[in-house]
DNA sequence: GACAAAGCCTAATAGGTATAGGCTCTTCGC
DNA sequence: GCGAAGAGCCTATACCTATTAGGCTTTGTC
């Protein structure tokens, strides 16, 4: 055993700081090492190659994003709760484009298994139970508001809003208001 | 002038149609050299580097939706038109994953200013004008629905519905029926 | 029939992933 | 203290991809 100078935290913590400043994409071995002051093939002591890297970065955002979601929904309900999740996830969005990214791929099946992503639906479910929508509903609604904020956040990224009047700021919280409404009348049909 | 076994639009359709069979990382100049049965420069006579031939994919796919979205909504309204407008993204992200997927990233500047790229908004653009809804909000009632399609073909995409009953397909036309009554509601009460 | 050039090819460079095997410390048992 | 063990980084190497440079063949034109 000599001095660890390096471990898979590390390496990985590296990697998303490096997707974080130049993108996803930036994220090769080699750049995490130049970045490491190391030799490439001296990861390969810490990360079985390059796709564990990139799904190392996923359960790190999943559980960077989920600890954030659970803290923000905690004591709100409703209409309180569903606008400081998505504010949350804009917010990581925003502040960890890369570890954002990496929440955007077709998962491997180390990240897809990992606890960090069960625990990350949880936070809206919870939210979703609060507007006291049936249960055989409750997944469309949970399917309708992660479509919304997955598609917004996502089109947002890549810079479809940019180009068109208002700014994406000035559609963000009335789109949340709708939602709001669209969620609260559909627990009101239900228990007529 | 010999004779073009190659022009830019074979060589961009075998990158499409590369991408649908086998992922868009999976077009490389290589893979597509190989599938034309050429060696690697070859193609260079043809597309500048690989950032081109994607964008090429990306152009492409642009035109075949919007030409696709065009005809949906032509001689519909509201309800029918929003189903058939979403219906069209999701059999085009089902039929050509690989084409799909090339929309969504950020795309170069000659896609971004493509003729296609203006077409394929303006369907949406039409549909919701149908539904009349007033001019200042309309973006936002654009930016909702372009938000919801986007993140639930890609959440179907990456599989991230594929572990939780019931079926996406469940889901599916439920959703489109909330937006429809969102929509509707959103219209109404501008005009009270 | 010769020329011009379009369009493919080979050759070569640079940078990325990944494996194999070696060298050097650190640490543990004695 | 000391020697064996081994963790952990390194060099060397093979292979793949992007991209450029320059050559050869074929074909249309005059």
């Amino acid at each position: 055993m000599s001095r660890p100078t390096l471990t898979a935290s590390t390496v990985i913590q590296t990697a998303a700081d490096l997707a974080d400043s130049s993108g996803l994409t930036a994220v090769t071995l080699s750049a995490v090492a130049r970045e490491l002051d190391v030799r490439t093939p001296s990861l390969y002591g810490h990360v079985r190659d390059l796709a564990a890297l990139r799904d190392g970065i996923t359960i790190l955002a999943l559980g960077e994003l989920s600890d954030r979601a659970g803290e923000a929904v905690a004591g709100r309900a409703r209409r309180e709760a569903l606008t400081a999740l998505c504010e949350v996830h804009r917010d990581y969005a925003r502040r960890h484009p890369g570890r954002w990214e990496s929440l955007q791929r077709r998962a491997g099946e180390a990240a897809v298994r990992s606890d960090e992503a069960a625990r990350s639906s949880r936070a809206l479910a919870a939210v979703l139970r609060g507007y006291g929508i049936a249960e055989e509903d409750r997944v469309h609604a949970i399917r309708l508001i992660s479509s919304f904020l997955n598609g917004f956040l996502h089109l947002e990224h890549v810079g479809a809003f940019a180009h068109s009047a208002p700014s994406a700021d000035e559609s963000w919280m009335p789109l949340i208001d709708r939602l709001d409404v669209l969620l609260t009348t559909w627990s009101e049909e239900a228990a007529p």
